[in-house]
DNA sequence: TATGAACGGTACCGTTCAGTACGGTACTGA
DNA sequence: TCAGTACCGTACTGAACGGTACCGTTCATA
């Protein structure tokens, strides 16, 4: 694939536009003449690059899918001596990315739309949440088998480290339309009380 | 408020085709064309009931909420002699309610439109899903009043139940757009090891 | 059975929006 | 300097939709 540096350019200027747009308003409610105004290009470049309404936005999901993919959680996880700052460095990970205002806008869109576009929602479930929750479960299992904590089923045990830490404020945020709406100090207790019934089931 | 019966049922066939509409297309994708010829009523009588679309709309999801206000958790917390057929009896509750495919899709609606409807975002926030963790810390903390578990903070052991148990189901239901997506195998497994968790940091 | 309110059906208006057409401008590369 | 490509701006078309107007029909009730 040849990468015209202009082309690239516009093209994500566009994309960023859409986001937008899409994240705002829905796929009904956003109009493809705020998009292209937005990212100061003309609606004949985005109707040639992306072809209809539909193409935008499905390149826009699959861009951002691979992005979520590609800065998959990172965690060295041998840095740590003990069960609960291995626990306690995943929840502030886990916390600090899904709590994150784009995150969060995103999955609302997504969300939104999962009705219209069936397979848009799939791949974004298998292609970022699910893939995210494999890769807290890998680190967990490693953990366990250096005796740190006790996993039998380390993909069950990091749903339900996400669960304890991630339904009421993901909720909050959603319901509420409003990003801010959980405090720093809520986050804080919400992650220290989660990390502590953890462990009572995990740590021996 | 006067009741005329005819008045009542064709404003109920309204509402039930505007849920359905709403449901399915979302705020702005809903047609009231469509929501008329569904009810089987005119243009002309739901703009008389309702004002207009947002008016519909508004009136939907208050018709709703109050619903969920009515029929809030009754638990006979009394009736259980240990604590973990307490635990377990209210997870079934939670989950049956809360995975039930009207209640999935009526909150993603809310979550979709929250953007553009802030104040019913909010309301439904406060008055359905905070009412019924409200409920839950409830009997939480009569049986651990009772010695049947040890709970300092109810309301945050509420929500953590609700965590572990409905996190992963929901997100998956919610994102994929299938109400379907989980099996009553799963449910069922789901259940028993979010108990455990419970358990493990609530029972003594 | 007479009366008026409730209601359905259809046509209509004004606006918005997806998608297209076209003419002109900036850039790039030989 | 010339050719080709990327791009902008604007205007347009056709369809969908929110909301309104009008007329005929149904139905409860006295």
């Amino acid at each position: 694939m040849i990468t015209n540096p202009r082309v690239e350019a516009t093209r994500a200027r566009i994309l960023n536009a859409a986001l937008d747009a899409f994240v705002l308003d829905g796929y009904t409610g956003a109009s493809t003449d705020v998009i292209a105004a937005a990212a100061a290009a003309s609606k004949q470049t985005v109707y040639k690059y992306f072809g209809d309404k539909e193409g935008l936005f499905r390149a826009l999901i699959s861009d951002v899918v691979d992005r979520v993919h590609d800065s998959i959680v990172r965690l060295d996880i041998d840095a740590y001596e003990d069960g609960e700052a291995v626990v306690r460095a995943l929840a502030r990970l886990l916390t600090d990315s899904v709590l994150d205002r784009r995150v969060q806008r995103f999955r609302r869109l997504v969300i939104a739309e999962a009705a219209r576009f069936p397979d848009i929602g799939r791949a974004y479930y298998e292609g970022a949440f699910e893939h995210t929750l494999g890769r807290m479960a890998d680190l967990l299992a490693s953990a366990s088998e250096r005796g740190l904590l006790h996993i039998d089923e380390p993909r069950i045990a990091a749903n339900q480290l996400a669960g304890l830490l991630l339904w009421i404020p993901s909720n909050r945020i959603m319901m509420t339309g409003r990003f801010d709406a959980i405090s720093e100090a809520e986050v804080e207790s919400g992650l220290e009380s989660g990390v502590r019934v953890f462990l009572a089931a995990f740590r021996d």
